[in-house]
RNA sequence: GGAGGAAUUCCCGAGUUGGCCAAAGGGGGCAGACUGUAAAUCUGCUGGCUACGCCUUCGCAGGUUCGAAUCCUGCUUCCUCCA
């Protein structure tokens, strides 16, 4: 095999949506020696065991490892769950709640269950960073945080601004830092892997790896995905996130919704459709191709990686129906009402769970959002008959069928 | 242990000579128009109540007053500084 070109092979698909490689040729000689000796290399990935949703912001580094995997290197998945147990207070004002060990087993399965639609599990191993974090002495301790300086630790920018501007660091946040390079060590890691908002751990993993001697591991680093905001960063918390095991109907449309500038970085760096393929699409887009369309493709890739094709398929014909052809959907919820009395449009709403509230169902008749079998409804004092089989929608997506 | 500061509607954040405050502005969200899509853009809405009025809301509990987010008392939480 011509091992020069081979590491260049797999350079390309390494070196794809990141954001950094430290350094850069140290990577190219470790693959070098890699394919030689035909000794895969050693790929580590630390996971916060507080977070057991994954959506597809997190799945960016993990399409990373997959390609590492598919390179035929040996991919760790590092539980932080000592990190976990003790609690990260991170600067933030809530602090951490601490984990029992049961729970961390727990969120690890679950989270083993996610990762594996993207990761071979065959060819994952899963540690614990408690494993060898747990039965260090304090000896051993002082010993590790000796190898480090206050003024270096004091770069990381959080650190940083919160000493710049007054505010407490706590000795124990140092540790955290420490602990995660250390597990480099315990692993003999040749690559860790992160978003960039790791820069600063990762980077001590290196250092902390030369001063035991070893050889130190290269830092990849990925872009944070932008949420379906297209602004902030995907995250549960400002709901702007698709979950994996979100429905597919759900997933697509969330997927509908992203700007037109992000398809191309949702396909780079959430799908594993070649590079190639993505720069043609680009063009064509430039060109002036309609985006939509590749907004669909997106859309489908993503849902049969975490459900199957065929769900894709069917959440793309809904999706048309519902937004091309203005259809209505075949699966609407249905609502079996009782007394056939006349009532107030907003009133029905409510009861029916189009609206929370009466003067929400008010606000939306009078915004000309209501429809009854399709005829639009403006008065906001309007009386309702309900008859078996009307069909009442508010907006453009939420339907109910009287039955 | 001591000294200060802060807590507002989903979020951020105005508002403290007491009434004009359901509470500015921004963000987010929702809706409408348009469209090439639930993109972009523009417009409107954004506490509740069969409602030109009433009810509940400005950390919690009381008080002063015809009337309080705004004044007083106590409490809770958070932050900063000094020790």
């Amino acid at each position: 095999m011509d091992i020069r070109r081979e590491v260049e092979r797999q350079m390309n698909i390494i070196k794809r949506g990141t954001v950094e490689i430290i350094p850069e040729k140290e990577l190219t000689e470790k693959l070098e020696k890699s394919i030689s000796n035909n000794r895969p290399l050693k790929i580590k990935l630390g996971l916060d065991p507080n977070a057991p949703d994954i959506h597809l912001g997190h799945t960016v580094v993990l399409q990373k490892m997959r390609q590492f995997q598919d390179l035929g290197h040996e991919v760790i998945l590092l539980i932080g769950d000592f990190t976990g147990r003790i609690g990260d207070p991170t600067g933030k004002s809530e602090t951490r709640k601490q984990l029992t060990e049961k729970e961390v087993i727990a969120n690890a399965e679950t989270y083993k269950e996610q990762i594996f639609k993207i990761l071979d599990p065959g060819k994952t191993e899963v540690v614990f960073n408690s494993t060898w974090l747990s039965p260090l002495t304090f000896e051993q301790v002082i010993e590790l945080s000796a190898k480090y300086t206050v003024a270096r630790m004091l770069e990381r920018d959080d650190f940083h601004n919160r000493y710049k501007s007054g505010q407490a660091i706590g000795i124990h946040e140092f540790f955290y830092p420490l602990m995660q390079g250390y597990d480099s060590v315990a692993l003999h890691s040749d690559v860790e892997l992160g978003g960039t908002d790791q820069k600063f751990n990762i980077l001590m993993g290196r250092t902390l790896q030369k001063e035991y001697g070893q050889e130190p591991q290269i830092a990849i680093f990925m872009p944070i995905l932008e949420g379906i905001d297209g602004v902030q960063k995907m995250s549960k918390s400002l709901g702007n996130y698709i979950g994996i095991h979100e429905e597919p109907y759900e997933m697509f449309g969330k997927i509908m919704s992203i700007s037109d500038d992000l398809i191309p970085r949702y396909f780079e760096l959430a799908t594993q459709i070649p590079m190639d393929e993505i720069d043609t699409m680009n063009r064509e887009m430039v060109k002036g191709a309609n985006p939509r369309d590749y907004k669909i493709r997106l859309a489908k890739e993503i849902i049969t990686m975490f459900h199957d094709a065929e769900a894709a398929t069917l959440a793309e014909q809904k999706f048309h129906d519902v937004f091309a052809k203005n259809l209505i959907p075949a699966d609407i919820p249905e609502w079996r009402l009782d007394d056939k009395e006349a009532v107030w449009i907003a009133k029905l709403l409510k009861e029916l769970g189009l609206v929370s509230s009466t003067s929400e169902g008010k606000r939306m008749t009078e915004q000309g959002a209501v429809k009854i079998d399709g005829n639009k409804i403006i008065d906001a004092s309007y009386e309702v008959l309900p008859i078996r089989g009307m069909i009442i929608q508010v907006g453009k997506r939420k339907f109910v069928k009287i039955i």
